[in-house]
DNA sequence: CGGTTTCTGCAACCCTGTTGCGTAAAGGGT
DNA sequence: ACCCTTTACGCAACAGGGTTGCAGAAACCG
């Protein structure tokens, strides 16, 4: 897949207390670099990549590794939602109410990931076989962006 | 993710006759490689990986590259359809109208795919910003499958 | 059947993501 | 304020799916 470098684009970084809070609310360990992340991820206003996040989190130097660690700690602390498009590649956006059932658009030009706030995923009428259990629902449309079209 | 070996089981093989016509209808070189992952496409009732294929088509000692080209080919040719799950791995079905617009489930333990024929997505009422394009809409039920419940 | 074009197979590579391990930092107790 | 235990960080090395370059082998055309 051909990407464009997108910049991670951060709109205004949100109240560093306000992102402190939210870690201290897990009751697990507060970080800088959790901190960092977090807030990069409430100021983006769509999921971002592993990449994405290196070049919006800026010149700290933050460990590739350590990025992994962070978003994957985040998503089990479900602070932090992940999906994977078309790329397959994993992007990742803050989580809370707004997010939980709403439909994505996906560029399958240059991979660019955004929510589409109208569409709700929430009841469709999905029936599974026997013995499967269904838990939740992705629904993601494909087409270019304004950039690529 | 843990993920089982599945056995790329097929229900008996489709006519060699009607594999070889689809590949002529493209216009372009019939060759082995191509029956062989046309056959086995065709034959399975599921969406199936690069290893899965691997394994279907058995003993024939197909190359890894060769294979991968050969799905490639497929898609662009419109012959196969393209898809990654939340394991992020590609995997391919057969394209016809049939599959053109219903979802899918897929295992969030083994990842394994499968087409959820009565769920349609097709005159879902999308709306996507100024500028973009909506091209198609995949809509993929995450949850366990009965083995892995 | 010969010539041209396209595929195949091999090897090497790239990229996203993960694991192991020693060191550094966070938080609790005193 | 300090020390101690627990947890996170950074580095290096690895893993696995997928891709690229190129020489030789097959497919189609006449």
């Amino acid at each position: 897949m051909t990407r464009k470098r997108e910049s991670g684009r951060k709109t205004g970084l949100p109240d560093p207390s306000a992102v402190r809070a939210r870690l201290r609310s897990t009751g697990e360990r507060v970080t800088a670099s959790r901190e960092q992340v977090l807030a990069a991820l409430m100021a983006a206003e769509r999921a971002l990549t592993h990449h994405e996040l290196e070049a919006a989190i800026g010149p700290a130097p933050l460990d590739r590794v350590t990025l992994y660690r962070v978003l994957d700690w985040l998503v089990t602390q479900r602070l932090a939602h992940r999906m994977s498009g078309v790329d397959r590649i994993w992007r990742y956006s803050i989580a809370d109410k707004a997010h939980e059932s709403h439909a994505h658009f996906q560029c399958g030009q240059c991979g660019k990931v955004l929510c589409l706030e109208d569409v709700t995923t929430g009841r469709l009428p999905v029936r599974v076989p026997k013995g499967y259990q269904a838990e939740g629902v992705e629904l993601t449309v494909t087409g270019h962006c304004a950039e690529c079209a």
